[in-house]
DNA sequence: TTGTCTGCAAACGTTTTGCACGACC
DNA sequence: GGTCGTGCAAAACGTTTGCAGACAA
């Protein structure tokens, strides 16, 4: 078998390889648009039918803690995930829901606030109104 | 019956004036922790045992809708309130669950991001270990 | 053989929905 | 009289748990 960098990841976090946390990865690899734990069980399904939920939920959570994917809550419902190792944030469309990687950090985010609490994530959400469904607007009521 | 801010602030915003909707407005500017629905619900149930959850929901999503109380998902569980007016984000505990208010404003955030996406609302969710954990672990395993 | 991972089913907590009643212009 | 808000119950949704069997060190 081909070299693969999810098996040399995992054996340096010292995570146990299995198939399923595999194609866990193979798939948030190839699948950047944010998908729930659904998206992902389902998807993977079609290729694996014994697959089960809580395969699905137990590995991302190993895989969350150990930073190899972060967990995204922008939408307040259900948690979505990612697989991106540079640090970011995120755009959602509140009209078409989509999630966007927005490649900037706020510069002046200080290790430890004010107060002595220590800070350990930075999570940036944004929401707003994305170019396609702005530029749909236009179309419909004109400018 | 003397003046109450929210009565004008519903006025303000064209909302019906109702006493659950007075309730858990002034429910919100007394408790500052960032109540979840259900404790808001079950406390002031507490002063009128016939109000129901529907109503809770309905009027919080009203006016989170009109911006007059804020929703916070930093948890990745169940959305909690915020009545606070003025912009700031939240650090939330990792070890105690506590959600400590953050003054600090990220001051070089477009309204409109490189790639036309108009940004509406921000929302920077930090977590970590706040002061008091730290110190206890400290008292624990020495410094 | 021990511990860990998987998969199924059931349970859980939060939120939403359907619907009937009541209050208010 | 029609709209809107309330309250109750049930359902829906995402997630977690308990447990039994399978697998690997």
């Amino acid at each position: 078998m081909m070299y693969e960098k999810y098996v040399d990841l995992l054996k340096e976090k010292s995570i146990k390889i299995t198939p399923q946390r595999l194609e866990i990865l193979r798939y948030l690899d190839k699948n950047r648009n944010h998908p729930t734990a659904y998206q992902i069980y389902t998807d993977l399904k079609k290729n694996n039918p014994s697959l089960s939920k809580t395969t699905v939920y137990n590995s991302l959570e190993i895989l969350n803690k150990c930073k190899i994917i972060h967990t995204i809550s922008i939408t307040g419902l259900e948690s979505r995930y990612d697989i991106k190792n540079i640090i970011h944030h995120h755009f959602m469309c509140k009209k078409c829901g989509r999630i966007i990687d927005i490649d900037i950090a706020c510069p002046n985010i200080r290790k430890t606030l004010e107060q002595g609490h220590k800070i350990e994530e930075v999570h940036g959400y944004f929401k707003g109104r994305c170019r396609e469904c702005l530029e749909k607007e236009i179309d419909q009521y004109g400018s």
